[in-house]
RNA sequence: GCGACUAUAGCUCAGUUGGUUAGAGCGCCGGUUUGUGGUACCGGAGGUCACGGGUUCGAGCCCCGUUAGUCGCCCCA
């Protein structure tokens, strides 16, 4: 009995193995494969950038910077940050390695991110997503591009089926500014009867109250002021042109005038793909367009939009297990024809058939085991007369796949 | 940071008002069929009942604390 216990993996961490993991291969292979088609070019990025990277994108005094970031100090004393997002290194990246010269650029990436937060049913400390962005393009044919290429991958994925792409705008910065304040002002006159949350939401994250959970609040909600009464000309045709182009394309969609984004930099198009069987967690892809981002990195003014999923929330979703191909497993049912069978095994695999073995245990077992093993075909390999026998068993064993098992197996 | 629920075999879970030696299925290991087979049958190994206190003649079960997990709130870039 050892004396030294087992490390307990980190809160909010995960360890995806077997089906749960293919499902997960597969959202990102799906992803690689529509990304293309659209012809996003793909980025790696640094798991970790400078904290101001994030504190700078996000504004120094929100939750989210104060509570949420894993940051660390290096050996150096600098303060670093795990990336809890995508946008703002891409946007790091676009400024400090001259990307100018490709814009407009489509940009695709996925990996982990981390954040700090107490874990739940489709959140983790660690967690992964996809994400695309279109950097230096101003017009709204980038946000219908964004959006169709999302819908044509949640229909590749099959699960579209019950998901709804949520669109809003958030109209450009006076019109966003005009708004809030009208808000803020219809909210304060019912100060006293908002959940304390949202009295609290009030002077902190006024846009935030609209979708409050609280039945208190919802009396409210309903007979809110509504952005399309602050918007713009421009921004009500900048909507227009989205939602147009959505139509054309055939990209279904759904006014939510009560979706908004918490951060300054967010004008125009926001919008979410939600479905209601995720529990609490039904936003399975989000975004909109930050053309105010840029800036607060000390860049130019720069338009762009993107959006990110969560791959486990996708794979969660995913109907079919995704299962692994099995040709064909061998059974050794006689030790003496152990050396033949791994000899063999090698030679199916080299000629590209998936093939395992089965070599352990009571010889009189294997077969059963193969059995269970949930391969399309068992060949059963024993030993007589100073000679090994093959034996291929299975549903379906007059096709070409099968003859060729069986002449490489041959003894 | 807050709340509710949960913690028993490698996994999924039973376990009576608190009463002898802790239960099943799956998985693992072994045996059985005088075997070309199809998930069978029999047996075995495997438990500090999360951890630490308390109540009691006696605690897996009741109480307190801790830790961890699940779900939700806050937050959601």
């Amino acid at each position: 009995m050892s004396s030294i216990k087992t490390p307990k993996p980190v809160r909010g961490t995960q360890d995806i193995f077997g089906a749960e993991a293919e499902s997960f291969a597969h959202v990102t292979a799906t992803f690689e494969r529509i990304r293309k088609l659209y012809r996003f070019r793909r980025a790696e990025m640094p798991v970790f950038e400078k904290s101001e990277v994030f504190s700078r994108s996000l504004g120094e005094t929100t939750d989210v910077v104060s509570k949420e970031m894993y940051s660390f100090l290096d050996r150096g004393d600098e303060s670093l940050t795990l990336r809890p997002e995508f946008t703002a290194g891409i946007a790091r990246a676009y400024l400090t390695d001259g990307w100018k010269q490709y814009a407009p650029v489509k940009i695709a990436t996925h990996g982990p991110l981390f954040r700090y937060e107490r874990p739940q049913k489709g959140r983790y400390r660690q967690f992964h997503q996809i994400d695309a962005e279109v950097i230096g393009a101003a017009e709204p044919q980038a946000d219908v591009e964004l959006l169709a290429m999302a819908d044509h991958l949640l229909k590749e994925l099959g699960i579209s089926e019950g998901v709804t792409l949520q669109l809003n705008t958030l109209g450009d910065g006076a019109s966003r500014e005009n708004w809030r304040a009208a808000l803020v002002e219809y909210f304060r006159a019912h100060r006293s009867e908002l959940s304390e949350d949202s009295q609290d939401r009030l002077e902190r994250n006024p846009l935030r109250i609209l979708d409050s959970k609280d039945p208190r609040d919802k009396v409210f909600t309903a007979d809110a002021p509504k952005i399309d009464d602050y918007l713009s000309a421009e921004a009500q045709d900048f909507f227009a042109q989205v939602t147009s182009g959505l139509d054309a394309a055939g990209v279904a969609w759904e006014r939510n005038s009560a979706l908004v984004r918490g951060l300054d930099y967010y004008r125009h198009t926001a919008f979410e793909f939600v479905t209601d069987r995720l529990g609490a967690q039904g936003t399975v892809l989000g975004g909109g367009r930050y053309d105010g981002l840029m800036e607060s990195l000390g860049g130019p003014a720069t338009p762009a939009v993107g959006w990110a999923a969560g791959i486990e929330r996708l794979a969660m979703l995913l109907e079919a297990e995704q299962e692994l191909p099995f040709d064909v497993m061998i059974a050794v049912e006689d030790d003496a024809a152990a050396t033949f069978a791994f000899g063999k095994l090698n030679a199916l695999r080299r000629a590209g058939i998936v093939a395992d073995i089965v070599a352990t245990g009571s010889p009189k077992k294997r077969f059963d085991k193969a059995v269970k093993s949930g391969a399309a075909r068992i060949a059963a390999i024993g030993f007589a007369d100073g000679v090994a026998t093959v034996n291929i068993r299975g549903d379906n064993t007059d096709d070409a796949l099968t003859q060729a098992i069986q002449a490489i197996l041959a003894p």
